[in-house]
Order: C-alpha cells, then structure tokens, then sequence
RNA sequence: GGGCAGUUAGCUCAGCGGUAGAGCACUGUCCUCACACGACAGGGGUCACAGGUUCAAAUCCUGUACUGCCCACCA
C-alpha cells in the first residue's frame, strides 16, 4: 500500500539508478524503434560551462529538452539525446585563477604545463557535478555519447574547421581595433561586450592653439586617453571653427603639438563641437586616425597601466589613477574649463564586467560575411525556424549586419592555435614578443612542422593563443558525432531535431551553430530552435551571486522533489517570456505530484484482482453517462497536450495536463466512480475500474516527459492491470488516441454538472451542514433534461449528499424550502426549521439582479438585426439557446419569489 | 538613435474576434472511508489610455503613455 503522502527521493533515487542499469537512454545508429519509425529525434545539450554547478535556467532549458525528448521516445521514434560540457575558455579560467589566487598563486608563477594540468583536474570535478545534476534532473540522455568541448575528438573537429576556413580565405591574422579585457588580459569579440549604464562625467579641457589663438575646448568621458591624442576633430561645417583645421594645438600635460582636421563624422551639437582623437584607444578614432593617417600612440598597456609614451609623470599608474591625476593637474594648469555629470553607456566584459580597453593589436579573424549568407537563406526559406518565430527578425537582422569574429584569445585554456612559425624566418623576438611582430606568417598545423618551406629553418614556435570558446561550441552539433569522420552516427544523427536554449546566447551560439553547420556540413545542425526565457527571481530580477537571490536546483529538488520543480518551471515558461521564480510556485506542483500520487493509491484500493482491465475488451453499452465523458475529455486532453507541444508550447501542454486530472478526473469522475465503486454490482464495478485504470495510466503516460519519476513509479503500481508493454513507461508508449469526441456526452454531463454546482452553491449558501442529507423535489424543465436527471440521480445523490429526490408535476414550490435553479429547472430543497424566509427572499432577489444583467446582454444582442443578418448561423444559434436558457432561469427565480412572499 | 516585447483579479501570468480565465493569496463551511500537499462554496477585473474597423474587440488597425529587452561607434 501507498504512503498518504508522496515522497520523492526514494523514489527518484530507485528510478535513476534503474533507467541508468537498464542503460535505458542510449541510442545506436539504425536502431529502429518500436513503433517502427526510422528517423531519429535527435537533440544535442547546449553544454554547460565546467565552471561549477547546474543553475535554474540550466534546470528549465534541460527539462524542456527531457520533455521533448521523451514525448518523441513514448510517440515510437528512435530517439538520441547528447550530453556534454563546454570547456569555457574565459569563464573557467578565471574560475581556476580565483582559486589560485587563494593560495597566493598566479598562473604565471604556474607556468602553461602545470596550469593546464589542474585545469584538467578540475574539468574532471566539474564534469561530475555537472552530470551528476542532469541525471538528478532527471533527464533522458544518452550517458554513453558524453562529450567535451576539449576533448580529442572535439579537438580534431576544431582543426579540421580551422583548416576548412584557413583553405577558403575566411581566416586571417590581422591588426585592428579589437575589445581588450584588462582584467581577463585577452581580446574579446564583439558580441562579449556589453554595454552598462553607468555614471561618469565630461570633462571639458582646453587644448591651447600653438600661435596663441583661443584653440579649442573638448569635451570626453575619459580624459586619461588625453596623453595618446594625435588631433583634435571639427566638422568642416561647423561655423565656429571655421580656419581652424589645418592649425596646430598644444596638447596640454605634453610637450606635443597636434593638428586639428576637419572630419564629417564629428557632430557638431554634441559637447563643444570639438573631438579629441586617440587612434590608439577609441575605435572611432581609429578610423578618423586612418582617414587623416594619424599617429597612433599607446598609452595604456594591456594590462591597464600607463605607458612609457605616457610620459614620466604618468608611466607606470593604473587607468584609474592616471584620469585622477591628469584632471589635478588640468586644474592646476587651469586648462579644465568645466566638468559635468554625464551619465553614459560603459563597454564592459561579459565575464568580469570590468570597463572594456579598446586596443589595437594582432589577433586571429573570421570572415563572416560569406558564412552568413547561407544561414539568411536557411531562415528564409524555411529549413531552419525559430520558435517563437518573433526571433527570426532580430536574428536576421544581426546576421545582416554582421562584422568579422575575432577568434583568438590571449588565455591559455582552450584549443591552441593550429599555426606555427619559424624562428628563423621572424627573429627571436617572436618567442617573446609574439603579438608586436607584424606580418607574422605561420603554417597551418596541429604538430610542430619539420622545417621551414621558405628558409629551411626547423625551429619552430606556436601562434601563443587559443581560440574563443565559441568557436568550438559553433561545430558542437556535429563534433559530437566526431564529424569530420564518416561515422555510423553522423550518418544517422546528423542533422540533429531540435534545438533548446535561451536568447542570451542566440547570436553567440546558435547562430555560429548555423553558419557552421552549413559551411561546413553543407546542412542547417538543426531545423527547429526552441527559444526560451531567463529564470528570474520572484521580483524579475536576473539572478546573480552578487545580488544573493540564486536558487540551487539541488536545494528545491530536495525539498520539493524533481518533478514538482520540474514542473513548476515549465508551467511557466510559456514561449519567449522570462520565468519569475518564487518558491511558492513550486508547493503547487508539490501539491500536484501528491494528487496524481492520491488518485493512484485510490485506484489501486479498489482492485482487488491482479487482471488486465482493457476498455478494449469492455463492451461500450456498459459505458455510463460518466464514464463516457471522462473518455470525451480524456481525448480532448491527450490531443491539445500533442497538439501544443508539436507547435513547442510546453506551458499549455503542462496546463492541459494539470487541469484535465485534477478539475475533471479528480473533482468529478472519481467522485462518481465511487458510486459503482462502493455498489454491490460486480459488472458496473468492473466498467468503472476498466475506466479509471485507463484513464489514469493514460493520463500519468502522457505526463510522464513533464514529470518522469513519479509517473514512473505509478506506472509501475499500475502495470499489473494495465495491458502495456515494455519495463518502463518509455517503452510502454503514448496513450491510445481516441475516436470520437462524444459531445452526447459532453453536454449532458455538462447539464449535471450545473445542477449539482446549483444545489452545492444552495447548499452551501445556507449553511447546510456537509453531514446532513437533505431532500430535494424537482420541478419544471423540458422532458429531455427531467429524464437526464432522473436516468442520473444517483450522481445528484451522491455529490450533492441528498437523502432522496423526487420531481413534483404540479411545481408547486412545497413550503420550507430554498430554490435552486439550473439547467431549466426548480429545485426545492426542504430544510424543515433550517431558513429563514426573509434571508431566503433576499438571495432570491440577488439571485435574479444577476440573471437580469445576464439577460439584459443577451437580449440586446439578439434584438440586434445585424447581428442576427451577419453573424454566423452557429453564433446565433448559441446566443438563442443562451438568451432562452437566462429567460427560464430568470422566470423560475420570479416564480418562487412570488411563491415566497405570497 | 533604431528594433522587439509587454501593460488582463492583491501577486505571477494564460487567453488573442463571439457573455472575462488559471495558479497563489483571500473569505466561509468541512479532518465526508484517495489526498487538509485535501473537498465544497464564495468575494475580487470599466482586460493602460484615446480613436478607428466590425453585427460583435481584452482579442484586429492607428496613435499616446509607461515598463522591460535587444541592437547601434556619438566623444
């Protein structure tokens, strides 16, 4: 016998070691299905970084996945899930040096070798814990696929689509303007910036002109870049500084003298209408500093102190305090004209969130322009979709507009550069100098080179850096079925089904993913992309460790249980909306498990023999008015819970669920079972087991992508009377979909229902004791309706808790009773002592200001003559058949009112 | 500066052309033999605002006001 109360660990902790011994998850090529279908439902994790545990949003985006993936598995098809961890390159770095740097280590004083080795203990580590969450979570995948970012496999898959790209022209070294991270030390790409509102100020300095004239006055954000200035910029329009350009300034601070030039790109309404140009450090100025064949001078180094060229009195201080003391020395030199508070957007890391350093240097590019073309048209034309598809605008937007990847980074976790270079042909400098020496020409190869094509030279030094993160993850779709190899399961696999992942990382990685995939494999990785929101926390917070509202999976799975959390996630996460977490969330789903867990442990008591009770083998004239309506809205149900996640709409599918068992197995056909239940007829008790195992198993078959583990178990309590095969409920299959809707059914329990709703409400509003069983009489109503309710009495009876019904022909209301009306009907509920008559009067009265209302709408719409010419035949139709059934209820309260106070 | 969402019950959100829905919270009654992580009943909304289209608008169109997100090189 079942506990009371559902409780969860045990139970996930059996099921998660069975599936795992029954290897359960594990797909081989050509493996055919049970159902016999032959093209496999393949899915790929997005990889989570090793850089510690699972989060919320890893929790939401592989339950959506596990959803999907079982739904596909119970609907027959073969079925190959991939699990895996991306190296992180940056992220994990930086995880490793905090943890260096509490023991009074540095990476440097490591050195590469050992670095690199601890860095492996750790991927180790991580990889459990990580692994370890994902099956915790429950989640379908295939253990024996497991895969790493860095690993060897995936490691030759980055070389082969270095090479690829190296053989096409789409990669090159060169030297520009590229986003430095002070703090992380290494370059980052465009979209690892991001921008923050923070608060500064403009300082307005004087740059005196050289002949004495007034110069001019310019206004920055930040006026330590001042020692690196090589001009100052006007628009040649701009009146005030007509006869200026051409003319040279001091530049204060230095004993330098700067041009000014005329440029169009400066705005003249913004600040003093006077640009300072620091080529070396602002992307802007750069190309001003192109345009006018600028010098350029660096005065801040990359690691975020002041240069030599910065001059004595400045080398060698951080940024921070070089803009202090530059501004103390404006001031003494009287040349700071003014300063303003100026809140401004702030480039930053979107790892350390430190204020980013444009600087220019040598790094590694990927031509995106031709890669971005095939994934356009693999948007526009179908072959790859979004969902929700309000994605594929900015998507396609971004890809319009796109600019070349920098894809070296100056960090030393990661896929080292493939390219090696002669020491004899660039000078020893380039083993210490690598990013100064110009033109630097490599050799594409994983292994040092044997000698030099151009001068013979055997001594050889790898390219320093390794590649962005992303660019491995960009080919992980296929990587992991160890492409470039013609393998078994790329064959099979590859393009994979769908994708699931947040729109945090659509241009980082999905759209790389694509652009990839088709250059590289000639097909779009997948077709589908499932986008979804960010966990925030209950107030819409993004949650972070700083802010001290993270929830830890681990912490609500055990106390809530994995599939309450589960659910409570994917209840909400309704297509591209963020989620707010609270807590409170989850004691519904709780709540939820430990009702499927109930309706269970009350089925089972009433089957006392171990048989198979198959609707299949039950004559359907046997079937009850209940019986065939839970069926009705048992297949309703089934089929907007497909229906819903077939368009990847998990939310309202999870929704269907939850109401069809508790509102209307749970509330209503349960209750009525037990009418038969607790009879002596062992034929009609038979019909009604048969009905509820069906259901039931059907229903926690249905339910089980959403909430694996308990519906499981309940499977399995169930499986001795339920005619299903497999071990497991994978393997048993989706329920049976049904044939016809039976709105027969539908309707008159419809009809039911709202009589026994009427006499609850009567009941209840006159505070009728639950013990006590009252009589009724029935008056009125059509003959069809008086013989429903007769044919059903025993429902009436038994929800109602009445004592005994009967149906007066007269409709005369008898004296002491209290009025219910419904489904075109009087019903007189004698309670003998039990009202009073003017409270009664009263409720009456309030009871057909309601129906007034009610009426007064309808009415109004069907003396409507254009509604009644222009509305469809079947509206119409509804609105009569609601007008008439308000205008008998209203007549009926009017009638008993007029019986009460005479 | 562009683009995209959102504005519905106290809270969090569904609904997206035919009389306003859910969960939680709230009120009342009940520990009725599956479940108090429960049952039954109830209160609560001029669906942001202003126009328009339509027989009919929370739902479509236009505009306004807020809110959030994304993109963008304005010092």
């Amino acid at each position: 016998m079942l506990e009371k109360t559902y409780s969860a660990q045990p139970v996930e902790a059996k099921w998660s070691a069975t599936w795992r011994a029954a290897d359960l998850f594990h797909g081989e090529p050509g493996a055919v299905a049970p159902g016999g279908e032959i093209k496999p439902f393949v899915v790929v994790i997005p990889p989570p970084n090793v850089t510690g545990a699972l989060h919320v949003g890893h929790a939401l985006d592989n339950t959506l996945q596990d959803i999907f993936v079982r739904y596909h598995r119970l609907s027959g098809r073969p079925v190959c899930w991939v699990p895996g961890t991306d190296h992180g390159g940056i992220a994990t770095q930086s995880v490793m040096e905090k943890q260096l740097k509490a023991e009074k280590l540095t990476r440097l004083t490591l050195g590469r070798e050992k670095f690199l080795a601890r860095m492996q203990v750790w991927t180790r580590q991580c990889k459990n814990t990580i692994l370890g969450q994902l099956e915790r979570l429950g989640c379908a995948l295939d253990w024996r696929r497991e895969a790493f970012t860095m690993d060897e496999d995936r490691a030759e898959s980055v070389y082969e689509a270095f090479k690829t790209l190296w053989g096409k022209g789409w990669i090159y070294r060169g030297e520009r303007m590229v986003n430095w991270c002070v703090h992380c030390g290494t370059a980052l790409s465009d979209i690892e910036v991001e921008f923050e509102d923070r608060k500064g100020h403009l300082w307005h300095i004087h740059y005196p002109a050289v002949d004495g004239g007034r110069g001019a006055v310019v206004a920055t954000t930040r006026p330590e870049t001042m020692l690196g200035d090589t001009a100052v910029a006007v628009n040649p329009k701009d009146s005030r500084y007509q006869g200026l350009a051409g003319k040279k300034l001091r530049l204060p601070l230095t004993d330098r003298e700067i041009p000014v030039v005329g440029d169009e790109y400066v705005d003249s309404d913004f600040g003093t209408g006077a640009l300072k140009v620091t080529p070396a450090h602002d992307a802007n100025d750069f190309e001003i500093g192109q345009r006018h064949k600028l010098p350029a001078v660096t005065v801040i180094s990359p690691d975020g102190h002041m240069t030599e060229a910065a001059g004595p009195a400045y080398a060698g201080l951080s940024r921070e305090a070089a803009r202090d003391k530059i501004v103390e020395d404006l001031k003494a030199a009287g040349l700071l004209e003014k300063v303003t508070d100026y809140p401004h957007s702030v480039a930053v890391c979107y790892r350390c969130n430190q204020a980013i350093e444009p600087l220019v240097s040598w790094q590694w590019f990927v031509r995106m322009e031709e890669l971005a073309k095939p994934a356009i048209t693999a948007l526009d034309s179908g072959r790859f979709r979004l969902y929700p598809d309000s994605w594929a605008k900015p998507y396609r937007q971004w890809l319009g507009n796109i600019r070349d990847w920098c894809i070296s980074r100056q960090i030393w976790w990661g896929h080292r550069i493939p390219v090696w270079y002669c020491v004899k042909c660039h000078g020893e400098r380039i083993k210490t100098d690598f990013h100064q020496v110009a033109q630097a020409r490599g050799v594409l190869s994983v292994a040092q080179p044997e000698s030099c094509r151009v001068c013979g030279g055997s001594e050889f030094v790898q390219d320093p850096d390794v590649l962005d993160t992303w660019f491995s993850s960009a080919l992980w779709p296929f990587s992991v079925f160890r492409w470039p190899g013609r393998t078994p399961e790329l064959k099979f696999f590859y393009p994979t089904s769908l994708l699931v992942t947040g729109y945090e990382i659509l241009y980082l990685w999905v759209a790389r993913m694509q652009m990839m995939g088709l250059a590289l494999t000639g097909e779009a990785p997948f077709p589908e992309c499932l986008i979804h929101g960010i966990v925030r926390d209950k107030s819409g917070k993004k949650m972070s460790k700083s802010l001290g509202n993270v929830v830890d999976p681990l912490v609500m799975m055990d106390k809530y249980g994995t599939d309450a959390f589960r659910f409570s996630l994917v209840i909400q996460a309704h297509p591209g909306k963020d989620i707010p977490f609270a807590e409170s969330s989850i004691t519904g789903s709780r709540n939820f498990a430990n009702k499927l867990w109930n309706s269970t442990r009350f089925v089972l008591m009433h089957l006392p023999e171990a048989k198979i009770y198959s609707l299949a083998g039950l004559d359907r004239k046997k079937l009850e008015l209940c019986d065939r309506w839970i069926l009705a809205e048992y297949q309703a149900a089934l089929a907007a819970v497909r229906e819903k996640l077939d368009v990847y709409e998990p939310a309202a599918a999870a929704d269907a669920l939850y109401g069809f068992l508790w509102d209307k197995f749970c509330d209503w056909y349960v209750e009525l079972a037990k009418i038969r239940l607790q009879g002596a007829d062992e034929i009609a008790k038979n019909t009604a087991r048969t009905v509820l195992v069906e259901v039931l198993d059907g229903t926690l078959r249905m339910l089980h992508p959403f909430m694996p583990y308990i519906t499981e178990e309940l499977h399995a309590a169930l499986k001795p009377f339920v005619g299903v095969p497999g071990r497991f409920v994978v393997e048993a299959g989706l329920p049976r979909s049904g044939d016809q809707t039976d709105d027969a059914a539908r309707r008159d329990m419809g009809t039911v229902m709202e009589a026994v709703t009427a006499l609850r409400t009567l009941r209840s509003q006159l505070n009728v004791p639950p013990g006590l069983k009252i009589r009724v009489v029935s008056a009125g109503g059509s003959q069809e309706t008086r013989q429903l309710l007769d044919r059903h009495a025993d429902y009436l009876k038994a929800l109602v808790h009445i004592e005994e019904l009967s149906y007066s022909a007269d409709g005369v209301r008898p004296p002491h009773s209290a009025t219910a009306v419904a489904a075109g009907m009087s019903f007189y509920v004698m309670l003998q002592g039990l009202i009073d008559f003017s409270q009664e009067r009263e409720r009456l009265r309030k009871e057909i200001v309601k129906v007034e209302t009610e009426l007064t709408k309808i009415s109004s719409k069907m003396e409507n003559k254009d509604f009644l010419a222009r509305a469809p035949q079947s509206e119409v139709e509804l609105a009569r058949n609601q007008h008439d059934a308000a205008r008998a209820r209203h007549e009926r309260l009017k009638e008993t009112l007029t019986m009460l106070s005479a």
